[in-house]
DNA sequence: TTGACAACATACCGGGTAGTATGTTCCCTG
DNA sequence: CAGGGAACATACTACCCGGTATGTTGTCAA
């Protein structure tokens, strides 16, 4: 009996769609699992299109087709919803990134296949990148109470150390390569500068659009790269092509 | 008797600093037009800190010393007050900028000395630099009424003409140097994407800055540039050394 | 001198919104 | 088959803030 659980498609989560009022019906626990990723997944959009001093809890409860109420259930104020949306963001990248840090591949290949990932993680899940944005945005300003600015705090490191996945991936595909870096945090800066690119222009065209974000990710790279004086091999390319 | 005008160093726009009360004697008209120019500046500040939603007119006022009569004296609403500060770091880009296109160097030492103004403005004006990000994400977004979004997209219009010189400039040197771009679309927003990329990271050191700030330039535009396969000539970098 | 006007300050209004307090409806456990 | 609690909805409040209406002061032109 626990499975009139709805397989939701993302497309649900329009506005003025009710959810199914029969829903949420089997382990609570799981409804509200499953009303939480709604109402994560709600709000980023919410926070992407206006911002999140823009954005008034009841746009979040309109979008879901609920009220209020059911927000301030399931999370204590509107900052604590949009940290737990940062964190949301910051979990996707993990999981797509991290696996590839483990790569035995050579250290050229492994930066460019956590490149890869990572580019098209941000295409993919475009909502939460934004959030992501604004937070660190956030952090370098003014946010409020001193409670606040903790918690943000150590969600930021969660970000400093995920772009330290990449800041070692770099200085070891360079000393592989035999060249060096005059300043290797700049360097990091700029190689993440372009695979963040997208997020300030890219908006998917249709469902479906792997293939496109694939060559797009794939130009970034290959020109990330070669700031950093690096070369991207022939077979490699040719490898993520056929992906498209 | 005009001249009691004070000259104002921006570090004079701090909060709860009172005007000088016995100030815009002078002719009205010059009166009229440091107050905006005050007002721009401590507009921008308080939007780059908190953001265009987050700020209030009593913020901007108040950083002043002011009242918020005044700013609505000098302009009609919230918004309108945005696009003016807006405007006003467009101006500064182009007058940064501009010049640089009229050179009659060669295609990749013109590119070259582009960027570098490019890149040097971008850090010496951050807090207007900052504004013009939040309105490019306004307009990709919801910008409520039908004349805001006309105004608007006007002023997105400037900066994409901006960004054509970039454009320009960009194929001008690829094209000379004999190589060609697969996407160069792509690569102009990623050679832009790594000049602008000091606005979320970068803050001034301290008083004069200017060196600090060639430095930093110096080294994205080398990144930027050979992301497209270009080199920038030693003798270049030597030259852009001495200023530091 | 006067009165018109620029350049503000003060006072106030109304809409929107974060947060709360209180129902209401199921489910699940004992 | 109670009744306790999860998962919401409804109703309400207090505050902030954009905008306006009005007052005040100095200046300049006639």
């Amino acid at each position: 009996m626990a499975i009139d659980a709805r397989e939701d498609t993302p497309a649900d989560a329009q506005q003025g769609v009710k959810l199914n009022e029969t829903a949420n019906r089997g382990s609570p626990r799981l409804a509200a699992r499953q009303s939480r990723d709604q109402i994560l997944e709600a709000a980023a959009e919410c926070f992407k299109e206006n911002g999140f001093a823009a954005t008034s809890i009841d746009d979040v409860a309109y979008s879901l087709g609920a009220t209020k109420g059911m927000i301030y259930h399931h999370f204590r104020s509107k900052i604590d919803l949009f940290f737990a949306v940062y964190q949301r963001g910051m979990e996707i990248n993990f999981e797509a990134t991290e696996p590839e840090t483990h790569s035995h591949a050579k250290p050229l290949e492994r930066l460019a296949r956590m490149s890869m990932a990572h580019s098209v993680a941000l295409m993919a899940h475009q909502p939460f990148q934004r959030v992501l944005a604004q937070g660190v945005a956030m952090h370098q300003t003014g946010s409020t109470t001193a409670a606040q600015r903790d918690t943000l705090s150590t969600l930021i490191k969660t970000r400093d150390t995920y772009e330290e996945l990449f800041r070692t991936a770099i200085e070891a595909a360079v000393a592989d390569s035999g060249t060096e870096l005059t300043n290797p945090s700049l360097a990091s800066k700029s190689f993440l500068a372009v695979l963040n690119s997208t997020v300030f222009w890219y908006s998917p065209r249709r469902r479906n659009a792997t293939a496109e974000q694939i060559s797009i990710a794939l130009d970034l790279v290959n020109y990330a790269l070669r700031g950093l004086g690096l070369h991207l091999p022939e077979d490699a390319i040719d490898d993520w092509k056929k992906h498209l």
